[in-house]
DNA sequence: TTGTACGCGTTATCAA
DNA sequence: TTGATAACGCGTACAA
């Protein structure tokens, strides 16, 4: 059994509340004579002792520990957000919770009753739920929330990509390369970034077919399979993982389509397709994360409490080389 | 504030205990009345009661929680790999806490002390450290551990990959491709897995040049430029990240070299280089944690203590296109 | 079937 | 400068 403050201070001959006071009173320890106080110090390093974070939580109501509830961990994109985050975090003191919802409305659910009944000092959530009501349904009154890439209509502390603009840039790159119609293979509908994407790319380009279904690769590989007779000049994905399935079918493809994505494609140069795609700024969105989590844990001194405004960033179009030369070949005519 | 025992047995015209038994007190609430049940039940309910972990743990020294602790949570590999071992765990009922050492010494060290200090039933690292006695000085004698991806020395609880096994592979499927020569590019040596698989490419092949450093992308990428001018016929990677960043600068190359590489380069089909990999069995990396830490967790009825001996599972090369039609031209002078 | 009383390990209040 | 003592919210042995 790991010691505790009784034993340190039976072998110390003190009190428990002046072993407590020493050990984790902060400037409290200075009250304390320096006799006592590093009598206490020396037996609680010899004994190794350990304070238990549940017996202090329990006692402080507070945990010093953040959750971030992501919707599929299985994605790089919150593998690396979730990296940036936590050591935002750790600048400040709080460790990081990460947990996974699997895009799975109950594990959601699950987990954000699990986090709050644990005992969290704050929340950052990559929501399936979109509703308000619902969601406050879970998450207790007061609890410092912050909702991260994909918006709830009525919620400000929110951190995401613009995604008008996202779509845009990736509208005007594909626009520039020619094209005028698109296939689009695209996520749920009731996922809000997935649907605004797809109604974006409606309002700009003749829509040929659209594929819907879960956000994965067998998705993207159905589609494209399908979509080999059809030849679209370009086919839009909605997320990334959508756009590898695609890909892989498309491999053999003589002179294969547009692709157009959001979020990153690794090692896109390399590949011999032509790709555009609209890049979020991770380390923005993971800094505002932090900074928005912040302004709702440590309120200013002076009695003035700050806004929350929601925190909307900037993408940008990023094309490979194969784009880039099929690109050329487009505008040269017009020149 | 949330309400508590207290707030129900008042409200119910009971005692704490009786609530207690009716809310978590498993086969205990049966010997309870049907009639206070049900009204304790009701308010509870109309309360919205929620039981605060924190306590529960404090009491019963039981989390349900395991710590989940791996070197880089922003390589996909470790995210697959965490979103299945949460789903495995799922099922015996525990939940996950995911942390991320970033390759750090100092913060796994924290971690370490942080989750212990937390209350966690059970813990599965990915080692940073690869020492046995400067790991138990951490780690509380007796917390169920399993060690994942990189052995230590001492410590039977383990499940990985087979090192050498995936290694000869590699080797094997190189040299049907007709290489002799290689230039290494691999992680720092004191993790176990950089090392051995260096270890066992030199004793098949002579190796031309080896480049070490972090691994990440930057050392690929400044290995590759390197290399450009050597012309190694392949180039093996003791990781994906490494290869990643290898492939990066090695873009533009007429005649590109093989690449030989650990762990799955995604749309590897899709890439213009040869590439041969050396995939693990996520899935039963996964499960095998899971089936590790049951054993200690849930201890055989029948007196019987199930040893714990490690998982050790092998690997499977795969190839893509671009290589497979090299090799066609290299076996074919033979045949 | 139910209630009383105690302990889990810590911090906070009050008095000395 | 220090020490009793009471919480925090919960589970449980013991008694009724």
């Amino acid at each position: 059994m790991s010691p505790t403050l009784v034993d340190i201070a039976r072998e110390t001959k003190t009190s428990v509340s002046t072993v407590s006071r020493v050990l984790s009173g902060g400037a409290m320890a200075n009250r304390i004579s320096k006799a006592t106080r590093d009598r206490v110090r020396e037996v609680a390093d010899r004994l190794g002792y350990r304070p238990n974070l549940l017996a202090r939580s329990l006692r402080t109501r507070k945990t010093n520990t953040i959750a971030l509830l992501v919707s599929d961990i299985a994605n790089p994109f919150f593998g690396q957000i979730g990296s940036q985050i936590e050591r935002g975090l750790a600048k400040h003191g709080y460790s990081l919770m990460l947990c996974n919802s699997a895009e799975d409305a109950k594990r959601e659910a699950d987990y954000l009753s699990l986090v709050t009944q644990k005992g969290i000092d704050g929340l950052i959530l990559v929501p399936i739920t979109r509703n308000k009501k619902t969601l406050s349904q879970v998450v207790p009154e007061g609890l410092p929330l912050v909702i991260l890439d994909r918006p709830i209509p009525g919620i400000s502390s929110l951190v995401c990509s613009d995604q008008d603009q996202g779509a845009q840039i990736l509208c005007d790159t594909l626009d520039r390369a020619g094209v005028k119609q698109v296939a689009i293979v695209c996520g749920p509908q009731h996922v809000m970034t997935h649907r605004r994407r797809c109604e974006l790319l409606s309002s700009r380009f003749e829509v040929l077919t659209r594929h819907e279904g879960p956000a994965n690769k067998e998705t993207g590989k159905a589609a494209a399979l399908k979509l080999v007779t059809e030849k679209p000049p370009a086919i839009v994905c909605t997320n990334n993982f959508l756009a590898l399935g695609v890909m892989d079918s498309l491999a053999q493809i003589e002179k294969p389509p547009i692709i157009g994505v959001f979020d990153e494609i690794p090692m896109m140069h390399l590949l011999p397709l032509p790709i555009v795609c609209s890049m979020q700024d991770l380390p923005a969105l993971a800094e505002g994360c932090v900074t928005q989590l912040m302004k709702q844990l440590e309120p200013q001194a002076n009695g003035v409490t700050t806004e929350v405004e929601p925190i909307v960033l900037p993408n940008r179009a990023v094309t490979n080389r194969a784009f880039d030369v099929l690109q050329f070949a487009a505008s040269a005519p017009a020149q």
